[in-house]
DNA sequence: ACCTGACATGTACATCTGTACATCATCGGG
DNA sequence: CCCGATGATGTACAGATGTACATGTCAGGT
């Protein structure tokens, strides 16, 4: 964003030293599982002093609710430029098979801690809030393109592909997720 | 418990102890999430001392293992149940449809643990088989009434909008439930 | 009647955890 | 040139946890 400028003095040394807490917490996640998610093993992951962690982050509901405000707003912002780069002549199935693919290959353990993450708010009231709004944000983003009908039925069947894959060791084929998805999409389709 | 019937016995030991356990432990879960399952919360929700819980399960993987292991067991009983009832005729996408609303209505404690469980499985391998045969068997099922390529898409969507409903607080509407299997079905519908 | 062995439990301990807080270091202003 | 303020850190501590193990307790064989 800003770079250091009289006017904002900045931190005293590093200001990106809170979101590389962030993100060293999400990595721990991915690596270890939510339940190994302490301060130590984030402090560790990170490269920082223990103190740090706990000055940033007070408490460790602190720690994961910005681990996954911060999981959530990178998938958002992936989903957009996925939403931007498809051309609205383009086979609407086949680009959500696409997302499902680089879900469960590329970017298979951004998936992972984000249904750890889904799955640990349902105990944790200040979670869930940011987990609604992302999937109503996938379930609308999906809608624009048939309707809001066919989009929410659309985000279920995305986050099912994406929860069996992550289990399964194999990803399920390209023709089996895209002909579910044609099949779904095909009745609604508008523009 | 403290007098000996000479007809039921059982030893001095009660077989039933430790299932009782395990299902403390899926109630621990059910209420407080897996990362409070430790050998003193299930103790004390089956009303067990802490030896007990050590000696039937010498280690807490036993212990998450056979909860989710009994989890899946009752499931799959209730699956057959439910598909005993399915009368040929009946509408396979309404049945469907009252399968995810009972999942997610009357059963919905079950559904949270097990999705957890689920979840848990993702960094503990000997947790993982049990997982996979689980959704395996889904797929499997749902394909004896469409066709396998079918029944695989069907048990995505099907995981799908439970997920999606546990974390939400409002079940989506009957009709769009339906209506999603519906057009699921349709194509592939053989007897 | 006694003994044996498996069932069952209470307790102890090393380890790990969250968190508080006293201390240090550095920068901006006087 | 010095000084306070605030960012940053090291350490300490109370509590919880997994697990081992010594100890009870009782059914059945002899």
């Amino acid at each position: 964003m800003s770079t250091t400028q009289p006017e904002a003095p900045a931190r005293r040394k590093d200001p990106d030293r809170r979101e590389r807490i962030a993100r060293a917490a999400i990595d721990v996640v991915a690596d270890r599982g939510v339940e190994k998610l302490t301060h130590r093993s984030v402090a560790a992951a990170a490269g920082v002093p223990l103190g740090s962690t706990t000055y940033y982050f007070s408490t460790l509901d602190d720690l994961l609710a910005s681990a996954l405000r911060q999981a959530a707003d990178d998938d958002v912002e992936h989903l957009r430029e996925w939403a931007d780069e498809l051309e609205s002549g383009r086979d609407f199935a086949g680009a959500l098979t696409d997302l499902v693919l680089y879900y469960l290959g590329p970017a298979r353990d951004k998936t992972t801690v984000e249904h750890q993450l889904y799955i640990a708010a349902l105990h944790r009231p200040a979670l869930r809030e940011v987990s609604q709004e992302w999937d109503t944000a996938l379930a609308e983003l999906f809608g624009t393109y048939t309707d809001s009908e066919t989009g929410r039925a659309l985000s279920a069947l995305f986050c099912g592909w994406l929860l069996q894959g992550i289990v399964r060791g194999s990803v399920p084929s390209r023709d089996e997720i895209e002909m579910s998805f044609r099949r779904l999409v095909q009745p609604g389709t508008k523009t």
